[in-house]
DNA sequence: GTCTCCATGCTACTCAGTTGCAACTGCCAC
DNA sequence: GTGGCAGTTGCAACTGAGTAGCATGGAGAC
């Protein structure tokens, strides 16, 4: 009988050892693991939130989870949202069908100003239209909710 | 004949003066120096940027630009964005017509990727609808349009 | 199995923003 | 005007996220 639970990201390492390999560079265990915590998470998730999940099991150095979590972006796996307070988050792309380089599709994101969580909105955007001054031109839209979260309504 | 320009925000001590007289609070030199800056700025400007621009007629210690800062968005009279750099940038707000509790109405920003520098699209946001999940409630919504401005096209 | 190159771990660093505290000053009462 | 006090400033020390340099280690090619 034990006394703690298995961390949930555990059942995502397979996943993630497929996604990597899929890349064609090279499979170490801080990617897999550090990936597999992005797939177990529902929200954005900071890289002390992700040393945080690995301790335990797989502990991996800070600094390698900055990286890893940058060439995950890079490799279009996961995106990175800056939040209020400085720090980046970091969430699976949600849908990986199409090319690597096609990008996520823009999606909003949602702030719970209550309990301070990000989560991604899958649908995607409505066209929104802002007039802009003359010569700007623009290339995409950020779109964030402020509100509160389920959990905390 | 002199050799440098006096600065932009000179221009602005009095309307910054008046300004804070307003709120009521206490009129002090930092405060009027730092919001005379931002009226003297169309754009987006850090705590570096106001401090450089006071070093050679209203030199004022770095942490003093911070709270002043920090107060001028406490009073309805600025607002403050987070850029893709961790660092925050500050500008007027548009319309002070209103009380201050009524906040500056919802308005889009434009970052350009190639220079950095940061806009208020003065423009009330086109009404958005965005789909939320179940039991999630929108307070505001936050919208950065990214691109190249006038200036880098 | 060996070799090579890329990734990791570790230490030390940068940089924006914050905190604690003593000294100062705007402003009100008199 | 003068005094007193609370709010504000300046300074120094600190925090916490993210980065850079470099030696060691392991993935994958052969
Ligand atoms: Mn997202
Ligand atoms: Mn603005
Ligand atoms: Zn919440
Ligand atoms: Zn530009």
């Amino acid at each position: 009988m034990q006394l703690f639970m298995k961390p949930a990201y555990l059942t995502h390492l397979s996943t993630a050892e497929a996604a990597i390999r899929a890349t064609g560079e090279r499979l170490t265990q801080p990617r897999v693991a550090v990936l597999a915590c992005l797939l177990a998470s529902e929200r954005a998730t900071s890289h002390l939130d992700v040393a945080g999940m690995l301790v335990d099991h797989h502990a991996v150095d800070r600094v390698t989870v900055y990286r890893v979590l940058e060439w995950l972006v890079n490799q279009g796996i996961s995106h990175r949202i800056a939040g209020d307070d400085r720090v980046w988050r970091f969430m699976i792309n949600p849908q990986q069908t199409s090319a690597k380089s096609a990008a996520h599709g823009h999606h909003a994101h949602f702030t719970c100003e209550t309990c301070g969580q990000t989560f991604c909105l899958n649908k995607t955007i409505p066209k929104v239209d802002v007039k802009l001054p003359k010569g700007f031109r623009p290339f995409e839209i950020d779109l964030l909710v402020r509100g509160c979260c389920a959990a905390c309504s």
